[in-house]
DNA sequence: AACCGTTTTTTTGTTAACAATCTTTGAGAG
DNA sequence: CTCTCAAAGATTGTTAACAAAAAAACGGTT
């Protein structure tokens, strides 16, 4: 996990959290401080809003959330055990840049999770599961019309956890959460285009579960991540080639003019 | 999560950490207070040294680990996180005790993530990756042999994190590790018996791995993981049952008496 | 202008003290 | 003897201050 670029925290001064979706399934009552804070990262990454090697500056971030330190410290933490966020002794947290190692691993991570919750989805998703699902798919279509960028990012990662949601497994579900915050690192970081190759896989996927067609569903899921893994460049472990190559052009340039 | 049960806290005591087998996998060299503390707790409750509902006193942990209260802090925090210990505001901090509920969900992912790595371990194990999960089952079975339970019982759950290395994927690795804890408890709760029952499933699932037959080996794991779960009795779910049948019963004898 | 060394400032890391809450103990009443 | 209440003690939660390390700024030299 590398790759320090500076980037402002502007990102955090809006209140990130639209009131109709919450992607972090933790109690909306009353909350420990630490507790928003994290959700608040959390979700700005989530979204995109952060990106990838942000410095995290504890001094700054009490001011935003104007809360004293030891709060940020404890919501720091524990992003960085869900490697969200790298501390790096002494220097301060940055946002985690994840390798592109890092994100065969989560994608095959996510591939067997979301595999079994297909599953699982066909197995007992009820009939008010479906037309949530179906309510959910027509969000997103809706949010892509409007152009509303943001909202189809939120929306789109949420639909996996609405999957796991109709699992009622919690662990699974909390494991599919950091894989998907952590995707969305990896989108940031190696992204080429915007997303236009996952239109209707959601809706297909919905449809293979309102017909009980475990395979289908399966195959349809794993296509979509494979799809969204192939439309990742990971460019950025070449630049050292090109550096270098460079460098040895220049250096060639040079030997020829004197 | 209840059962508030005071233990005490006298297994911390005794230095935890078998040089040839740890099973927490994060750096050996130079660390950071409270990720040793953290660790050491962890590792107790993995080898169910630690019983569940025992209370962590901050002030005692202090003591037992010769470190200041922060780092403590840090390390519970830490370990709620990953549901192992339970802090309760004002209250303190005690080892879990998943519920049923908890034990049902636990083993589903489990079982869901275990499959994927046996399929895994089938699809990627080398020579040396077999030699190794032989030798493993050879130090279990000798373990067994010489009655030592605490290093049973540390083998045992190692030889599931054994397969997830080998997948090399440490994300899911580390969700095991998590699983593998909470099983623990789970089993000091929940557990009849001894373990007699798995003697040699894990001998049978590292054949099936050897032969690469994928077929086999998921069904081995998956039976491997049935029978733990049926060797659990939630009979304290009947204990209200049970009071209040043995209530009627003391009641009819009045009647009967009188 | 670039580089290096020194000083200052900023930020992160740690500690100690105080505040708040809960638990235990002891005294008094019935 | 039992129960209730108040006080004391213990523990957890929070804050402020200090220490340590890194980054930035400044001044001098080439």
């Amino acid at each position: 996990m590398e790759k320090r670029q500076e980037r402002d925290l502007s990102p955090l001064k809006q209140s990130a959290r639209s009131p109709d979706m919450v992607i972090k399934k933790e109690t909306m009552g009353k909350q420990e401080p630490s507790e928003r804070v994290y959700l608040d990262i959390s979700n700005a990454i989530f979204e995109q809003r952060l990106k990838p090697g942000t410095k995290l500056g504890e001094q700054m971030l009490c001011e935003i959330f104007g809360v004293n330190r030891p709060v940020i410290r404890r919501a720091l933490m524990r992003l960085s055990y869900e490697t969200l966020v790298d501390i790096r002794p002494n220097r301060g947290a940055f946002v985690a840049s994840p390798s592109p190692e890092d994100a065969r691993q989560i994608f095959e991570a996510r591939r067997a999770v979301e595999e079994w919750i297909a599953r699982q989805c066909v197995a007992c998703a009820g009939p008010s599961d479906i037309e949530h699902l179906h309510a959910h798919v027509a969000m997103e279509a809706e949010a892509r019309r409007s152009g509303d960028r943001l909202h189809v990012i939120r929306l789109s990662g949420a639909f996996h956890l609405e999957l796991a949601n109709i699992t009622k497994n919690s662990r699974m579900r909390r494991f599919l959460e950091e894989l998907v915050a952590q995707t969305s690192l990896i989108i940031s970081l190696y992204g080429k285009n915007d997303e236009s190759l996952c239109d209707d896989d959601h809706a297909r996927i919905v449809e293979a579960i309102a017909q009980k067609d475990s395979e289908s569903a399966v195959k349809r899921i794993c296509a979509h991540l494979d799809s969204c893994l192939s439309s990742l460049s990971f460019a950025e472990e070449n630049d050292s080639t090109d550096l270098r190559s460079i460098f040895m052009d220049q250096h060639h340039h040079n030997t020829l003019s004197s």
